[in-house]
DNA sequence: GTTGAAACGACACACCG
DNA sequence: CGGTGTGTCGTTTCAAC
């Protein structure tokens, strides 16, 4: 990362496109109140510099089939992270995983057609630690972007 | 949710935009072998039944000077739902909260500039019951989209 | 960063299977 | 009814400043 600062115009550009990816250039222009190719060009580094990671739709999974969300939480051995890393990475209903502090060394966030289906994958992991299920009832707050420009935010 | 079902090209449709959000009508219409306004009306469908719930861009918040993420798990009093629905949503440093089975029934995501802005979060919230807070240190699965045209997943 | 022109893509309509 | 094809309009891109 090298030593270079986000104005406020890439600022608005980022908190604007978090919220709607598929704006057109010209709008971003206008909010921003500078020409469509600066807007561009922009963008461009803001992508090249690993800021703008992609665009991504979200997606209801509950009506496409995928009505149950669950986190797992698993115990790795330090052992098993070599076999364990490839494999999370090749299961498509793992939409992310992280490895934080505590005692479950994993956090796994994954869809499932059916209970049925989350608990074949439960087993399947079981080889590589103990577990822990939690099974999403109702979501209060549903998946959104990270509040840039702060209000209610804490230092 | 009415009797409808998506044929192969709305599914095609949804997992290509669920990679790349910005794609245009027309390089859609070529991937999907039909024409673009046919597309267009596919996706307002999509959109209009809620399949589509919006379009976001995935911004590296480490580089943006959030680098900490944590899981804060909550064990919520059932008489202090309706303060806490309402606050945690004010909350811009929350990206997602799920209500979940087991004995801490919230589990809460977000990201801070520093584990000082988090502790003073975790203060805060403990107004609503005891807490469990689990920092990321890696990520070994970066949030992505979950795969709607299965290859490796569990039924 | 801005402007203007040219290329491109999106949308609305009438037509065809 | 849903897909295709044309025309018009808006958007993106490139060159010059």
């Amino acid at each position: 990362m090298e030593g270079f600062l986000m104005d406020e115009i890439d600022l608005k550009i980022v908190s604007t496109l978090q919220k709607d990816a598929r704006i057109s250039l010209k709008k971003l222009a206008d909010i921003c109140f500078i020409s469509a190719p600066a807007v561009s060009t922009r963008l461009t580094h803001l992508e090249e510099r690993g800021i703008i990671k992609n665009y991504q739709t979200s997606i209801d999974y509950k009506i496409l089939g995928y009505p149950i969300k669950a986190y797992v939480s698993l115990r790795l051995s330090p052992k098993d992270k070599d076999d364990f890393y490839p494999y999370i990475k090749s299961v498509g209903n793992v939409i992310s995983c992280d490895c934080v502090t505590g005692s479950y060394s994993q956090i796994i966030t994954c869809y499932f057609k059916s209970t049925r289906a989350l608990d074949n994958f439960i087993n399947d992991i079981q080889r590589f630690g103990e577990t822990k299920t939690q099974i999403v009832f109702s979501t209060s707050v549903i998946q959104r972007p990270l509040e840039l420009n702060p209000g209610e935010v804490y230092f």
